[in-house]
RNA sequence: GCCACCCUAGCUCAGCUGGUAGAGCAGCGGUUUUGUAAACCGCAGGUCGUGGGUUCGAGUCCCACGGGUGGCUCCA
């Protein structure tokens, strides 16, 4: 007989129900207003239709589009967009009746749909796809949910002849097979396997948008056929939705590859090469200043900076285990032009020369992947003394790797990159609180620069993959220094399997662009395994040889990403003691030319980057002019300022803060400078 | 690298179904002498990404290449 189930509500109360009670009832039985909203009900942090009848006890409540705030609820959107995205592949395979649907997940920010169809989708199309859903949401059918028994909902898969869906059903747990027929009517009424939950009916879906399409490997395999993925987003009401494309298209203001022309920071020229960064006066201001920055930090911390240049023999990598490793993402090694023209002369292919070069056959040199091996042998050039370590080695080294074209993107993601680098070469013993010093060192870089909107990841090996160097001992090792570290760190952070380095496992500082991808930026990272494939030694108090452990650490990560994730940070209005420009000089009439050169003179030599705006057009257009610069501060001086000595004071985005005397403007900007504070000059 | 889309003046963009290019801003020259988000007039500026093809005729249609954008894959 059944028994009764005890649901806890979110007040805390305890409601007390038959088991086999529908969620739609529950939420009937506290309201009928509440019933009316509900797109689903959370039974234990499990996510279950409207009328599915609930068996279990625990912890309780009704979805409804928003919370009792008015806010978006993010449970709400999650099956609200997975039943869109059903609603959409209804109307595509209405309009082109031989698509094969493939899979369709709500994603962040709204769901896809992935598609295996001949005729290619062209967002010309997507009107008469959203034509296609709006009159499916009118219907208001409601989602039904069916079961069968594997065995029989397998032959049914089967008999519909579409492979991926058959893929699904046979990656698909338990002893059940679901699907969810949009309608009442079964066998009828489009349906699509599928584990649910949904909403009670397409009349939910308030608003939706059909907003990309784009290739997408089956199963993340690129050697897999490709699908086409469809996207889309869906809320509550064209309210949400508008606000929503709102803001995106505000966010994408930020972009800083947009903002990188307007501010003229930095450029790329095909004539170059594609990823590869030539930093215009204004962007190199704002790196040199970090890199200032950075490098302050380094001495109070102990490190020494060291200069290498930006090639290296083949050898050196064949010991490192880059070139084998890594050599489709490196530019091809140099071969000297003699070796080359022997190899001509032997009638040595292309495909030859490449067997050759993998073998160790020629040597050559290649343009450096990473700055370590160069460090490893500055360390390894004298014999070094436990008395000595750590040893701590910086250098702004630029790198060069091979990036696959289609991945280039701006300053986030180049060919060719300078990382803020440096390796510690420690004892055993030393190493976590080396991890630690490294850390807090990367968490100063972003509390300086105000970001705070970053996420920690633990990289670490993928157990199945080969592409991993070293003795698993090595490993465990290193994967719980990381994992002690990054506990110290004080903020959460995920261990993410596959994650690590070839050579051992990191702490990354991952951020997210205007567009929602994510960047990793800082990084730690532990290695047992080049020490020992360079045979890197000490001596220690013993007397004995002893092998040291390396951390490779760079809080930036590289200076071109970093930059970039910079500017749409500060949607290019860069801090006073960054900003290119930070003071303008602005004269109102042609008789205060003067006042402003002297002005200009006295700002520069207080250290300040200014320059100024003589022209004769109005006051007006010189504060419009500075604002969309985005300089720091406006120095106005007309008649009253040229005769007191002092200068009027505009704050960008802040309007005027009011007349004050040159030396006191002065003085504050040397303050705000020095202690490169972010609000600028602005007292508490 | 793969799929789709895009490339017109320094920048942002217009140019319907093929009939040899247009605006705003910036620049330059004048006029205006101005008080916190854009004064006025004029001038100049483009072999329409590159190369082929179709056509009497191509910015517009087709192909290839280059570059970019979004996604996928990759990311030491």
């Amino acid at each position: 007989m059944s028994s009764n189930i005890q649901l806890r509500l979110p007040d805390g109360s305890v409601r007390e129900v038959p088991a086999g009670t529908t969620g739609h009832e529950v939420a009937a039985s506290i309201g009928k207003r509440l019933a009316q909203d509900a797109l689903a009900v959370k039974l234990d942090g499990e996510i279950y239709d409207l009328s599915r009848p609930l068996t279990q006890s625990g912890s309780f409540g009704v979805i409804t589009p928003r919370s009792r705030e008015g806010e978006l609820n993010a449970d709400g959107l999650y099956v609200l967009r997975h039943s869109c995205a059903h609603v959409m592949a209804e109307a595509i395979c209405r309009l082109w009746p031989e698509a094969k649907l493939v899979y369709g997940p709500p994603v962040e920010g709204g769901y896809y749909y992935d598609i295996d169809l001949p005729h290619k989708i062209s967002a010309e199309e997507f009107a008469k796809i959203e034509a296609e859903m709006a009159k499916i949401v009118a219907e208001q059918r409601p989602f039904t949910r069916v079961e069968l028994p594997r065995a029989e909902g397998m032959s049914k898969v089967q008999a519909e002849g579409n492979p991926y869906k058959v893929d699904n059903a046979q990656r698909a747990e338990g002893d059940v097979l679901s699907f969810y027929v949009t309608g009442a009517r079964i066998g009828q009424d489009f349906e699509d396997l599928c584990r649910g939950p949904h909403v009670p009916h397409t009349g939910k879906i308030g608003a939706f948008k059909v907003t990309s399409v784009a290739g997408a490997y089956w199963h993340g395999d690129a050697n897999q056929q490709q699908l086409q993925r469809v996207y889309g987003t869906a809320f509550p009401s064209q309210k949400d939705l508008d606000e929503h494309l709102k803001r995106i298209e505000e966010s994408q203001k930020r972009d800083h590859r947009l903002l990188g022309k307007q501010l003229e920071l930095f450029h790329i020229d095909e004539a170059v090469g594609q990823g590869l960064i030539l930093w215009k006066p204004n962007g190199a201001v704002v790196r040199k200043e970090l890199q200032k920055f950075i490098g302050e930090e380094l001495a109070k911390h102990g490190y020494h900076e060291v200069f290498t240049p930006h090639i290296g023999k083949l050898d050196l990598y064949r010991t490192s285990g880059h070139f084998p490793y890594y050599s489709d993402s490196q530019y091809p090694p140099v071969v000297m032009r003699e070796e080359l023209s022997k190899l001509a002369d032997e009638k040595c292919s292309c495909a030859d020369l490449a067997h050759k070069l993998e073998a160790g056959e020629i040597d050559g040199y290649l343009l450096k992947p990473m700055n370590c091996p160069h460090h490893i042998k500055i360390y390894a050039s004298q014999r070094r003394s436990y008395r000595e370590l750590p040893l701590r080695l910086a250098e702004f080294g630029t790198v060069y790797r091979w990036e696959q074209s289609g991945e280039l993107n701006g300053m986030t993601r180049v060919r060719g990159f300078t990382q803020d680098d440096a390796h510690l070469f420690c004892t055993e013993e030393q190493v976590a609180a080396e991890l630690r010093g490294c850390l807090d060192l990367v968490k100063t870089v972003f509390r300086t620069l105000g970001m705070q909107d970053y996420r920690v990841r633990v990289g670490l090996r993928d157990p199945a993959s080969t592409k991993y160097t070293g003795a698993p001992e090595l490993w465990e090792k290193a994967e719980h220094a990381c994992r002690e570290a990054a506990k110290h760190l004080g903020a959460k952070f995920t261990e993410e399997p596959g994650e690590a380095a070839f050579y051992g496992p990191k702490i990354d500082f991952v951020v997210k662009d205007v567009i929602g991808r994510e960047w990793q930026l800082g990084t730690v990272q532990v290695d047992y395994n080049l020490p020992q494939r360079f045979e890197l030694s000490y001596i220690g108090s013993d007397n004995q040889a002893h092998r040291p452990v390396m951390i490779h650490r760079a809080p930036f990560g590289s200076l071109e990403r970093f930059v970039g994730v910079l500017i749409e940070h500060f949607a290019g209005a860069f801090p006073f003691w960054l900003a290119p420009i930070q003071v303008r000089v602005a004269n109102i009439t042609d008789k205060q030319e003067e006042a402003c050169r002297q002005v200009e003179a006295a700002c520069r030599s207080a250290g300040l980057r200014v320059d100024s705006d003589l022209g004769h057009g109005k006051i007006n257009a010189k504060v419009a002019a500075a604002e969309q610069e985005k300089i720091p501060y406006l120095l106005v001086v007309g008649e009253r300022e040229a005769q007191s000595g002092s200068v009027a004071v505009r704050e960008r985005g802040r309007k005027n803060l009011g007349e004050m005397k040159l030396e006191a403007f002065l003085e504050r900007a040397r303050a705000a400078v020095s202690a490169r504070r972010l609000e600028g000059i602005a007292t508490e």
